[in-house]
Formats: C-alpha cells, sequence, structure tokens
DNA sequence: CTGTTAGCGCGTTCAT
DNA sequence: ATGAACGCGCTAACAG
C-alpha cells in the first residue's frame, strides 16, 4: 500500500495578510493594483507572498470577479495540423501572461459547437478564439452574450462577431489555379478531403478561375467527405484520373493531400510536374522537401494565433486594436511541382 | 458603434430552487446524488433545470469543493504530432463526461514542467495526465501532492508517480534494429533529431543490439539537438553519408525524420531498399503511403490516450484498476523500405 | 428524504 | 494609503 496522496495545504491571501501584517484588501491591491498601495508594505507583502509561496486561487478569482482568467480556443479538430500550428501560436502568444487557454474541438459539428460554447459561457472567459466564421445564428449569439473579446479565425469576413484574423480562402484558391495556368496546365482538376467551410472556398475559387478561362469541367473536381490525410490524397488522385484521364494538373485543399497525391503520380509512372502539376494548400514542412518539392498555397497559422492573442491581450488592457478585421494574406510558393515553364529569362 | 456585449444574467442553483419550491441544497444532491432524492423533487427539479437552462458555475463548485473538473494534460509540444495524436485520444475519452482538459506544453524544459505543475496544483485538478517519465525531484512530489490520480503516459517504467502507460522504447529500438539486421543490413546508423528522454531510450535499444552483434560504430550515429522535422530528416541522412559513407540503413526515431531521409536518398538516386534500409518510428500516417513505403514500429499514442482517461475515471469513480502500470505495446510495420530479402517461401 | 447553517478564497463596495 | 464587511454560487457538515 503506498501513501494516499497527501494534498499540500494551499496558502491564501489571509495567511499572507497575517505574515506581512496587514488586511487581506490590502494584499489583494498589492498584487492587482501595486501603485496604490506604499513602497513600504508593498515590500513586506513581496517578501510574505515569496516566503509562503502564495499563489492565487483561480477559482476565487473566478467566483468573486465574475470573470476568469481563462482563453477559450474552439477548433474543428485536431487531426489536421493546420489547427496545431493555429494553437501553438496561441501557446506561445500567451506565453508571459497569467491568462491560459482551454482547447476544445467541435469535430466539424455546428451543433457541438454551440454546446461547447455554452460551456465556456459558464467559464466566464477572458477571451474566446473560435476557428471559422460559419458559427450557427445561436453559436453568434453565444459567442456575444460571452461579455469578453472573441476572434475568429482563419478566414475574414466584413461581418465578424468581435473581431476576425485570416485570409481570404477563396482568393487563395484562385491564386493557385491562376499560377497553374500560368506555367501552361489546362485541364485542372481539384482534389479537396472533408470539405469544409474553408475547403468550399477554395473550391469557389478554383470555380471563379477555371470558369473565367472557359476550362470548366465536372469531372476535373474530386472530393470526398473523408479528414484530410495523405492516404486520402492518393485514392482522390486516382479517381481524378479514372474520371478525366487528361487531367494535367490538380489543386488540392491540403497539403497532406497534395503528397499523397504525388505518391500516387509515382506510382503511376506520371511525371511531375511535366505530365502532372501539383499545388498544395497551407504549406506544410513537409512539401518543401519531398521529392520534387510541391507549390503551395502558404497560410500564417502560427502568427495568426498569436496575433489573434494580442489582439485580446490589447482589448483586456483597454487599448483595442482600432482594425477589429484583419487579413492574415497568404503566398504562392512557387516550387519544383510546378515548374513546367523554362526558367528565368 | 455596435452594442457592447451584453453578458446572459447566468441562472443559479437558488433560481432552480425557488421555482421548484425546494431548497439550494436539494437541488445541489438532485444533480451530484440522485439516488438520495425522491423521484417527485427529481423531477420538478429536473424540469426547473431545464426551463431555466440552469448551467452550474464551475468557479464556484471549485471553491466550495476544492476540487475542478479539469484534467491536466502536460505534454512537451503540438510540434510533434505524436502529441496531437495523444490530445485526440484524451479528447475523445473526456467525451460525454463532465470533466474537461487542460493542455500545457513543457517545451521540453524541466523547470517549465515544474512550473505549470504549480499552476495546475492551484486548479485543483481532478487528474492529471503528464508525457514521459523523466521529470524531476520537484515536479513528481507537485504531482504527488496533486491530491488526485496521475497517468504518466508513451513510456513504461517500474516506478510510476501513481499510474503509467506507454510503451518500451528502449525495446521498441531493439526490435527495429533487430528487423534490420534480418533483411541483411550491416552498416546500420541512427538517425535522431530532438533527442529528448524517448529518443535516448530508442538510441540505447539500437546501441544493444549493434554492439551484441559487434558492429557498433560511432560513426554511425547521427543525431541533432533540433526538433525533428522532415527537413531535419534529409540533413541528418546527408550527414551520415558523409560520416559513414557504406551506410546501408537507418533506423530513424520519428517517422518525418524517416521520411525525410528518403527524400535525401531519392535526391542523392540511392535506390531504397535496395541500397538503404529505413525504419521509422510511431507510424505516422504518411509513412505507410510514401513511395516507397516505410517501414516503422508503431506506437499507439490515439489509444493511449483513451486508455488514460479511463484509468483517471476509473481511479475517481472509486474503482480503481488493479494494474497500475500498462504496457501499450509496439509493432514493426514491415513495409517496402526494408524489403530487401527475397519474399516470402 | 429534506432543510439549516457555515464557510470555500477572493474582489468589491464603502468607510476611515 | 488602509481596513471592515459583505457576497460571488456552490458544497459540506449537521440536524430534523
Amino acid at each position: 500500500m503506498r501513501e494516499k496522496n497527501a494534498q499540500k495545504k494551499a496558502i491564501k491571501l489571509s495567511d499572507v495578510a497575517l505574515r506581512a501584517n496587514v488586511s487581506v484588501v490590502t494584499v489583494s491591491r498589492a498584487l492587482r493594483q501595486p501603485e496604490l498601495v506604499s513602497q513600504n508594505t508593498r515590500d513586506k507583502i513581496a517578501d510574505a507572498v515569496k516566503t509562503l509561496g502564495y499563489v492565487p486561487n483561480p477559482a476565487a478569482q473566478a467566483l468573486a470577479s465574475a470573470r476568469s482568467r481563462l482563453i477559450g480556443v474552439v477548433i474543428p479538430s485536431l487531426t489536421n495540423q493546420i489547427f496545431a500550428d493555429l494553437l501553438r501560436g496561441v501557446m506561445d502568444g500567451l506565453e508571459g501572461t497569467t491568462y491560459i487557454p482551454q482547447f476544445v474541438n467541435t469535430r466539424y459539428k455546428l451543433t457541438r459547437e454551440e454546446d461547447l460554447l455554452r460551456v465556456f459561457a459558464t467559464q466566464r472567459p477572458a477571451g474566446m478564439i473560435v476557428a471559422g466564421i460559419d458559427q450557427s445564428a445561436a453559436a453568434r449569439q453565444l459567442l456575444q452574450e460571452m461579455g469578453c473579446p472573441v476572434v475568429q479565425v482563419m478566414e475574414t469576413t466584413p461581418d465578424p462577431v468581435d473581431m476576425v484574423i485570416g485570409c481570404d480562402q477563396q482568393d487563395a484558391g484562385r491564386a493557385a489555379v491562376r499560377h497553374l495556368i500560368d506555367q501552361g496546365y489546362r485541364r485542372i482538376g481539384f482534389l479537396g478531403a472533408r470539405m469544409d467551410p474553408r475547403a468550399q472556398r477554395r473550391l469557389a475559387g478554383y470555380n471563379d478561375i477555371m470558369s473565367a478561362h472557359g476550362l470548366s469541367d465536372d469531372a476535373l473536381v474530386i472530393t470526398t467527405p473523408h479528414p484530410s490525410a495523405y492516404s486520402v490524397g492518393g485514392q482522390l488522385m486516382a479517381d481524378l484520373l479514372a474520371s478525366a484521364p487528361d487531367a494535367d494538373a490538380v489543386f488540392c485543399n491540403n497539403d497532406d493531400v497534395a503528397l499523397g497525391a504525388l505518391f500516387e503520380c509515382q506510382r503511376r509512372g506520371l511525371r511531375v510536374p511535366e505530365q502532372m502539376g501539383i499545388v498544395g494548400s497551407n504549406d506544410l514542412d513537409v512539401v518543401s522537401c519531398s521529392v520534387p518539392t510541391i507549390s503551395s498555397v502558404r497560410t500564417h497559422r502560427y502568427e495568426t494565433g498569436l496575433t489573434a492573442v494580442n489582439m485580446i491581450m490589447n482589448h483586456l488592457n483597454g487599448t483595442p486594436l482600432e482594425q477589429r478585421i484583419i487579413d492574415a494574406g497568404y503566398d504562392v510558393m512557387v516550387r519544383s511541382s510546378t515548374s513546367r515553364q523554362k526558367k528565368g529569362g
């Protein structure tokens, strides 16, 4: 029988007050608004805090102030690496503050998102970061009633709940397809997994450019509700070649799909970029070192996470950014998988 | 000027009590120990709860009971996909319960881990899940004093803080190298990124087998403190070929390194598996569809997350598993990258 | 089975 | 610049 884990007794504000020989409120003030406390008592309190090892009880703080130090982060999934990148940005952005992120995933279900928001509402979060702009009406309302700064991320919209930072996914789709056309590809397919709202908008961008060039053909659009994954990319490419054997390029809604598609080409002996051009989305680490390297539309997930946190922090500090809508942009990273044109001039 | 986000007034226990015409405690009991409340009042309360839309205030619960519904999850990083897999398991395992996971990352720093644990300690978590078994003495003590079930994950040890689930990393390393030797490889290199404790133990396993066969050679061991990444794999392979040009196989401490190494071989025209055998670690999705497919030592991260949660839940339900130490095992997934032997018999 | 009485540790008035 | 008093919403003893 091992010892039952003995909880260490927690030091509280009154303990500190006793040790420093001042009242509880004074300690509380010294901690939150030091400028209102004399230098002398401030030092005594700092001393007591240190020797006793006092750490505030967040539950008591939250209860008394009706406000927690939680930053709620709502993403659809953790399988897709882009959201892991976003989270890293959020975590790093919160570094050094006393705020704590709390992540949940919606599994791409709007009703689940509402439920999760309801849970968050009871926590009185200090701020909320939610992926996407396609919340249900109920979810939007819940976010508004949350009584804290809210940042939608990964996309842009003229009508955010509160603030928004991300990129224009449809425009990114257009840029990708334009690049392929510039390189001389014409029978350009679209490979899409999961087909969440962001994927839908990338597809819309694809359609914009294809129809503008009179290149539209339903046989070229291959999608699946399956989550994005390397293995799915291979299957989608196979389906495309069955549907449109003369396809000469693909735009993929994620880089794992793009890499999977490349592997499928290699299995079939299709030369990339000569016989098949490939453009991915998001510019994951892997596509810049594959053989051949894969062109991709880079998005700035990590930076988006960082900035979203900053937007919230500024708001909480009473200095909200004038800019409620931030376009994080995108970059078309041109690599070997689309370099069919002769180089340079 | 847009309306200031108006906080919705929260419904509390006393509101429900009023509506149901019973005392506050009765409501509280009806919610937590329904069997102690008569069917009649239970129904009245359920009604009131539903019509008022009552949701408990976790801060108040935590304060009054000195216990939160948080499950603390401490991982070193979110960059490595294996931890994202673990998190998915934890999230899914918590699905349907009223417990909420809270993730933090140590960035592979022991002192940071201690700090984070101190923060968790103030939250009175319901349970803790921590990656690895190499906590500092201070961290171990903090975990013990947490007063809640603790599960260490990703490795095994005869001496866990409380409970542990994971695999024997050193043994996994041995199995990988044994497989390469069985396939006829002899000049087997080790490619290791980051070199955290798990990587160290995989290396130890590699050393065990290599020296047992009299194949040891320092020139074959290439490591870097850099975080594991696809691009790092290429560099490590290049370094190995500079250090030991006659190397004929590699064991990599992660699959991104393995894939990066494969790409490097392709760039150099080295045929895999004929001229270079490759075994990765963890069996990420991507290595089963690359060309060629890559052999890897599969670990069960998702299942580990699920089980860790179950271990904690059982503990909280008063029915702790008799088994405090669980070996989640590993599997050597044999694929094309090491299939040098003639097939079948 | 149900209610009464006390806090949990902190923030927020209002005084001084 | 400092302190006393009260309450946040809930749980935990005890009574009845």
